[in-house]
DNA sequence: TGCTAACCGAGACGGTACGTCCCGTCTTGCG
DNA sequence: CGCAAGACGGGACGTACCGTCTCGGTTAGCA
């Protein structure tokens, strides 16, 4: 999360570690409440009840600390097994819908996102922080199919990654247009259809 | 754009039409230059030659003007007859895909659909101003795809709507996400790959 | 109060007298209800049904229209004989400090006066409008005493001005800062004080 | 000069007493370069090299931080001994009419007065700050010229506070409208016309 | 009776200052 | 040395008025 220069390895009052707890989750609550662009770092630390300095201290500023608030939501993502394929991958999406329409992430995802745009140590904190994470769903979801027998064996590494990415960015992108652009409910009908879509597509393809 | 009360029809000054334009204009410069989070009013007022107020009394705010600022730019999408169906697809998707690239609209576009999952009327002029313009191109894709036979008439007019919706997101999130999350090309070699699974599973699901 | 340059003689529309009042009047009510420091020329244009334009086009500005409007008020001040000196002397006391306590000129009058210290045309404005008004009173009351016999004749021309105007800075300088800064009532106790003070310094230098 | 709540006795970073004087005399010296209606607090806090909301965080305003940047010139006066009471009257009176000459208060004192109609807080203010230690000269002044002889002692207490209020309202008055109002000179010859007045008036109401 | 010039209301214009909010940094004294 | 507190220099905010400038429309007096 922040590294501590090792130049002094041991001196002095060692940091609060119930700090920063309290810090993420005043910074979720701050979220709900106010929103990503009336959420000011002062607020958070007055929640938290810790000075701005030791926030200031810890985070570089609101887009990180935001990215780390929201990062631990993404990591009860799960695929669990449903039998088949297409039941799997109605499970997940419909999970990954339903973290998005929490308000500290609906407001605070795309915030960030648009911000990495012209930040890359951003975009490289949001990768490792929360897309990669969700990415192994997609690799494994694969895994299982082709134990299953449903998909046949990628024919070479490469194509594997690529269809795996294109799968993410499909299944991700539009789960996230259907939220927050559509403004439309990602129900089970939705999830049928769109699953129904892509599993379609990814037959065809290998063909 | 914005309105005027009809309730004072034709007295008093009239606003400058051309302070309109140059404010727009100055405000796609601001994004370019500066990105969304550090454009200032003050800033793309005096760099459109005109004051403060002036533009207050025209948009509300930074959302807002942001919003109209970049909403002119997807008028320019089309949908050239390629000859078929996947080849119309691949080459919409590469126009939507350079524009997203662009400085401006890669700023601004997350920036303000966050900002709209807290208000209401700007998720509104975000969806006339922009997103229904691109709808349109779903439509007429299908309907010229029709025409040539790619595709058998529409069973019946609902499920067409809702197949419509689900292309837009499926397509239009894909390219978001690729681009601005994934942050990787949308290349001619991505286009082929994502056309065919979407024309596979949409025929995948005709059947 | 307001000049016509002369170089257009008599053509087009005449200038609306009613409405030179009516600003007058709005000005001294906005003045009761703001204070000086929070009139504003637009509300008062609003006030009187008429607008900014015609406003400036007939007062240059804040302090002028203020002391128009004030202005009229001190030509109320009259010295009705009262067959005494002193008696005469404690009625203008009691009327000027009457007019000093009226909330439109309480508030006005020193700021005025704060301006004209660096606006010479604003001060000879005041002079001219207000101050010299009040000074005839002095010169009034000094020739009816000594009519009566209650004053010797004075003895040279310029010692008798300089008299006058000591007297006329003394008695409206000891009102003024006795409701203004020492926030006192003028009442008849005071005024019979002050007067004595006055009559008896008098009689002492005329020795 | 301004109170900090005592609920929070000592903790966090002390005000800079620096800061205090700087902005004082930067108000001074604004005050005689613009006056006082053209005197901005933006202004203000960048001549003493301070932020404004330094600024803010000390003074409620314009008004109070003048009076304050003004008050500090006024216990400049002082009532040397000069042998008689008149002597001592002429003197501490060219004292106070070279300080209204100074172009800080000249442009300052009325306005302040002016607003502080409006404004009970303001006026109180003024009466600690400026008014009241003036008020010790005449009471100095009377109880030198009784240990003289000059006058006899007061006949009750009520009486000579009441006095001494006349003497200054008649005083302070009649050097302020002199100066500001009639714009004449309070010279020599001025002050010792004045004074024979005034003495001349209080040994006859001692009769 | 019709011209014409100056008036009028309304309100947008470029601009200045306001007083507030939040930023990210810097002292303080305490633990 | 970390920490809570809070003052610091700084920058942008959105608002209020300023005094000026178009507008379309009115209202005299002269022709």
């Amino acid at each position: 999360m922040q590294s501590r220069t090792p130049s002094s390895p041991r001196t002095g009052r060692p940091r609060s570690a119930a700090a920063d707890e309290a810090i993420l989750e005043a910074t979720r609550a701050a979220l709900v409440e106010l929103g990503w662009s009336k959420l000011t770092l002062g607020d958070v630390a007055t929640r938290a009840g810790v000075a701005k300095t030791t926030l200031y201290r810890r985070w570089a500023g609101k887009n990180e600390l935001v990215v780390d608030a929201v990062a631990v939501l993404f990591d009860e993502l799960e695929l669990p097994d449903r039998g088949s394929l297409a039941a799997d991958i109605e499970g997940v999406v419909l999970q990954f819908a339903a973290l998005l329409d929490r308000p500290e992430t609906k407001t605070a995802l795309m915030a960030v996102v648009a911000e990495s745009t012209r930040d890359e140590p951003l975009r490289e904190r949001i990768r490792t922080s929360i897309v990669d994470r969700q990415k192994r769903l997609v690799l494994e979801g694969r895994a299982r199919a082709e134990r299953r027998g449903e998909l046949p064996a990628a024919p070479d590494p490469g194509t594997a990654a690529a269809t795996a990415d294109l799968i993410f960015d499909v299944a991700a992108g539009a789960v996230v247009h259907r939220t927050l652009v559509s403004a439309e409910p990602v129900d089970g009908e939705w999830v049928r259809r769109f699953t129904a879509l892509l599993l379609g597509g990814l037959a065809a393809a290998a063909d």
